[in-house]
DNA sequence: GAGTTTGAAACT
DNA sequence: CAGTTTCAAACTC
């Protein structure tokens, strides 16, 4: 019955060139009395893909046989009652046509296009999102999945979750499992033992095999290629079982049901809930908890891990210091030959007249008070972007400089921009007079202008690697089917990373919409869009001003390369869709030349 | 490779 | 929404 169109339509030998028996002329009428119905979806030599931007992969199913960390070819379904025109076909499901399969029976091709069509639009009638990626992670989805490893972010969850009742969830047939994601509080799973901490799931992945690292990153790397699909940024096998800390969070627990009581219980298993995070889906405050995690030491292995090594970030870290200390050599004889005009036309105005002598004095004494901001912007760390007006009263010819700015200036911790620097001697001396002397006028000047180039250089760096990534995603998208927007995230990813590294900022990832579009640095914390008192206690950099140094730094994705929203579309992919698909920054912000 | 188990999908 | 059936993959032998 519930294959009721299986029973119209035995599974008799059909295959491609084989002869239609009664159900297929049956089938044929259908199809007869159906064409057109679908004026939209036209017939196309690609497959009708109501998730082609998306893996093929993004069934878990299709993702089992991944331990080479190679993608396979796609795996050949086996059908013979479902005509493949039906979501237990994992062809179909992926989105794809049956090429070799051994199904039976098979209209998941291109001579039988309008019924699948049919059953495409049949299948989404019953499901919107059936072709939806099971596994998704987004950075514009549900966040509280996600999680630092201390080398990548993690926002993985099955979409449904699983149901499973006897495997435990560490067999193949659980999703989760088979996605190499721990469940979640999506799943309904009975007895559930893929969480983290399971003992039969560390047993299973770490026992015997003293690869099985190798194995879950390989898995991981491959559902970054494909398995989460579209919209999988960064997988990781890390994500944990929130159910139990749902109830810790005081979160709806809808189905109290008894086989809860497994999740239930994994929550003990489960590092002791942050009493103070009522909302564990605050992305930077999870991001700011997750260096006390580091329970998972599985490593995220993105798809730029090839192309920039820790190496490379070193490097980065030197040029900037170099860049920090020529910008502060420059600088520091400009000043310097604008301090002696300054003191020849003092000198003047000394022989001149008392009264703009007691004037300089005044002016002097400005500069005395700013110097003071500066040295107490230390521990002025939750500045607004307002503050920064206050230094530039009396410079009206300098850059503001903002609470960040001084923090990254003046703050000791910041040992890669300061003191790295000097051995040099240019930094170095720089930051000596930070400390032994006022930060007066023209060091506020300096600093910022010496931050501006340096950040400006830092952010072609970023920019570059954006360009890397989208590049990568371009070929990778021909190969491996994974979209640009796929990389993109990644190398975007990286960005932030760097920038964590760099500036000891919070992790967040940066991904603009049309409607908010956003940059780490401005919506990091103290933002207006942040909850106040939620974020990172300590973020120099989160002051949110709006003319912060970082803001030229911005890092932006494309708002339609929104990844959820680029495998929902039932019409066929074409050469022409793929174009729109706007997968790389069209801005300004990305001028660049590989 | 055949048979069994499993859980998602489909259906009522 | 819950229960049942169908289906194909995963698993076992």
């Amino acid at each position: 019955m519930g294959e009721s169109e299986g029973s119209e339509f035995p599974p008799k030998k059909l295959q491609q060139s084989e002869t239609a028996d009664f159900p297929a002329k049956k089938l044929a009428r259908q199809l007869d009395f159906t064409q057109g119905v679908l004026p939209e979806l036209q017939p196309s030599p690609v497959v009708v893909t109501p998730a082609k931007p998306e893996s093929p992969k993004s069934r878990p199913r299709l993702n089992a046989e991944l331990k080479d960390g190679t993608p396979k070819k796609q795996k050949q379904c086996n059908c013979k009652h479902s005509r493949c025109l039906k979501l237990y076909c994992e062809c179909f499901a992926s989105g794809t046509y049956c090429d070799g399969c051994n199904c039976v029976n098979c209209y998941n091709n291109v001579e039988n296009e309008a019924a699948r069509r049919e059953a495409v639009e049949a299948t989404l009638e019953r499901n919107p999102n059936a072709f939806r990626p099971k596994i998704a992670s987004s950075p514009h989805g549900t966040r509280d999945s996600r999680e630092e490893t201390g080398e990548g972010l993690v926002f993985v969850k099955h979409n449904k979750g699983c149901h499973c009742k006897k495997s435990g969830c560490l067999k193949k047939y659980c999703e989760c499992f088979q996605a190499n994601i721990l469940c979640s509080e999506n799943c309904k799973c009975m007895d559930c033992k893929n969480f983290e901490g399971s003992e039969e799931r560390q047993a299973l992945f770490h026992g015997d095999h003293g690869n099985n690292m190798a194995y879950i990153q390989q898995a991981a790397n491959a559902a970054i290629t494909g398995a989460i699909g579209s919209s999988g940024y960064a997988s990781l096998p890390v994500s944990r079982k929130r159910k139990g800390q749902e109830l810790f969070f005081g979160q709806t627990v809808k189905d109290p049901s008894f086989h809860r009581l497994g999740h239930f219980q994994q929550a003990s298993h489960i590092r002791p809930a942050a009493p103070s995070s009522p909302l564990p889906s605050n992305p930077v405050a999870r991001a700011g908890n997750t260096t006390t995690l580091g329970s998972s030491k599985i490593t995220y292995r993105s798809l730029l891990s090839d192309i920039i090594q820790s190496q490379d970030l070193k490097e980065l870290c030197s040029v900037l210091v170099v860049l920090s200390g020529e910008a502060a050599k420059t600088l520091s004889d400009q000043r310097n030959s604008m301090k002696k005009r300054v003191e020849d036309q003092r000198d003047t105005f000394l022989a001149s007249s008392t009264q703009e002598r007691l004037q300089s004095q005044k002016e002097f004494d400005a500069d005395k008070i700013v110097s003071n901001d500066c040295l107490s912007a230390n521990h002025a760390d939750e500045g607004g972007p307002d503050d920064s007006s206050l230094d530039g009263v009396d410079m009206p010819k300098g850059r503001p400089m903002s609470p960040g700015t001084l923090a990254l200036m003046c703050d000791e911790q910041d040992t890669i921009f300061m003191a790295a620097a000097s051995p040099n001697g240019l930094m170095g001396h720089a930051c000596n007079s930070s400390s032994q002397l006022p930060c007066g006028q023209g060091m506020t000047e300096a600093y910022a202008e010496q931050e501006r180039i340096v950040l400006m250089k830092f952010r072609d760096c970023l920019n570059r690697l954006i360009t890397f990534g989208e590049i990568k995603g371009k070929f990778l998208s021909f190969r491996q089917r994974c979209t640009p927007v796929d990389v993109q995230l990644t190398a975007i990813s990286y960005c932030n990373y760097i920038c964590h590294l760099l500036c000891n900022l919070p992790f967040q990832l940066v991904y603009c919409d049309e409607t908010k579009c956003s940059s780490s640095a401005r919506t990091e914390l103290g933002n207006e869009k942040g909850p106040p008192g939620k974020g990172l206690a300590n973020t120099r950099t989160g002051t949110g001003s709006q003319q912060g140094p970082l803001s030229n730094g911005v890092v932006k994705v494309p708002a339609t390369s929104k990844p959820a929203q680029m495998v929902t579309s039932v019409v066929a992919t074409s050469s022409s869709d793929l174009r729109k698909i706007p997968s790389l920054p069209q801005n300004g912000d990305n001028k660049l030349k590989s």
